[in-house]
DNA sequence: CTGTTACCGAATATATTGTTCAGTATTATT
DNA sequence: AATAATACTGAACAATATATTCGGTAACAG
C-alpha cells in the first residue's frame, strides 16, 4: 500500500478516535473528521464510502489487533486456549482495555455505540465458543445452548461496561474474578 | 391539554412507532414522521425540539405505562412486590412485551436503540432494587452491590434481547425460568 | 360570541452528505 | 534522472435534512 494512502488512513483513524472520545458517533460529521485529520474531502470519500464504513473498517482493524495478537504473542495459541481456567483469555482482554489502545474505551462506554458493540459481541462469541467447555460444568442442562452462549457474552460485555462507567478503579484481575463468579 | 395538541401528539407518536418497525431510529427523518402523522412541519417542531426529544418523550410515556400500570391494575402494589418469588414482576414484563404495545419490540431488538435501552435500564434498575432482597441469598458476599445490581439488570435486558432476536418462540414463562436460572 | 391557542404550509437559512474535476504533489519504475 | 501512475487538494456542486419564520385559517375554552 502506498505510503500516502497509509498516512491518510492513519490520519483519518486518528481524527476519528479523537472525536469519539469527545462525542457520540452519530454526532460526528465527516467535516469534523477531515478537519482533524487534515485531509481533503474527496480524499476521505476515496478511502471510505460513508461514515459507517469508516467505523466498520476501524472495528475490523481493531479486533484484528486485539483478538489476533492475543494468539500470536509470546505464549501461543494452544497455551491460552487449553489451560484449565478461562481466566487468562478474559484477563488478557481486560488488560488490553485498560491500556486503552485506540481510544477503544470511548466506544465501549455506555454513551456509545451500537454498531461497535455488535462487532465486539460477534468477536467475543467466537472466543466464548472455544471456551465453552469450561463453562459447561455449571450449565444447567435445561438451558438451550444458544441462550447460554448469549448469556456468557452478554455478561462479559456488561461487566466491562460497568467497569468502564465506574471509572475502572478495580484491577483487571479483580474484574475477571467478578466475572467468573457470576457466570 | 388541548384536544388538538393531544391528537397531534398521538399522531406523531403513531407515525414514529410505525416507522420504527420498518427502520432504524437514525435512518428516520422528520420529514417521514410528519408525512405519516400528517401534520405540518412547524407543528412537529412546536411539539418536539428535535427528533431525539421525540424519542425521549416517547420513552417517558411508554415506561410510565409499563411500570406504573403494573402497580395499579387488579392485584395491587404490595401483592406484586411482597410475594416470595420475583417471577411475577418479570413475567408480567415479558407478557407486556409479547403483546408488543406501541411497537416497543422494535426498540428492544438488537438492531436498535441505544437511547431507548438506557431508559429501559434505568427503569429496570429501580425495579430490581425493590426486588434485590430476593436475589440476595445467591449473592456471594465478595461482590460489590452496584456490580451485582448491574448484573441482574443486564441479564434481564439481554435475556429479552435474545428472546426477541430469536423470534420469541418461547413462552414468557419459559423465559422467566431461564432468567431465574442464570441469575 | 370572543379572545386565545394550535395548526397549516410554504418559504427560507443552514448544515451535511457525497460527487466531480482540474491541478498539484508523491511514489514506483525504468 | 526521467517518466508514468497514482494519490491528494480544494473548491464547486447537487441533493438532502434540519430547524425557523410568518401570515392565514381552524378549533377550542369560557
Amino acid at each position: 500500500m502506498d505510503r500516502r494512502q497509509r498516512k491518510t488512513r492513519e490520519a483519518i483513524f486518528n481524527g476519528f478516535t479523537q472525536l469519539l472520545s469527545t462525542k457520540d458517533f452519530n454526532q460526528i460529521t465527516v467535516g469534523e473528521i477531515i478537519d482533524r485529520a487534515d485531509v481533503g474531502r474527496a480524499t476521505f470519500y476515496s478511502h471510505f464510502e460513508t461514515k459507517d464504513f469508516l467505523l466498520k473498517e476501524f472495528c475490523k482493524e481493531l479486533f484484528c489487533h486485539i483478538f489476533d495478537n492475543q494468539n500470536d504473542e509470546g505464549h501461543d495459541h494452544k497455551h491460552i486456549f487449553s489451560c484449565e481456567s478461562s481466566e487468562p483469555v478474559f484477563l488478557h482482554l481486560l488488560q488490553h482495555l485498560q491500556k486503552n489502545d485506540n481510544n477503544i474505551l470511548a466506544l465501549l462506554s455506555s454513551q456509545n455505540n451500537d454498531l461497535f458493540l455488535r462487532y465486539f459481541r460477534s468477536n467475543l462469541e467466537r472466543l466464548v465458543e472455544s471456551q465453552l467447555n469450561l463453562f459447561e460444568s455449571r450449565k444447567n442442562k435445561k438451558l438451550p445452548m444458544p441462550f447460554w452462549k448469549n448469556h456468557i457474552v452478554s455478561t462479559f460485555v456488561e461487566t466491562i461496561r460497568w467497569w468502564i462507567d465506574n471509572g475502572m478503579k478495580e484491577s483487571p484481575e479483580v474484574i475477571t474474578e467478578y466475572f467468573l463468579m457470576i457466570v
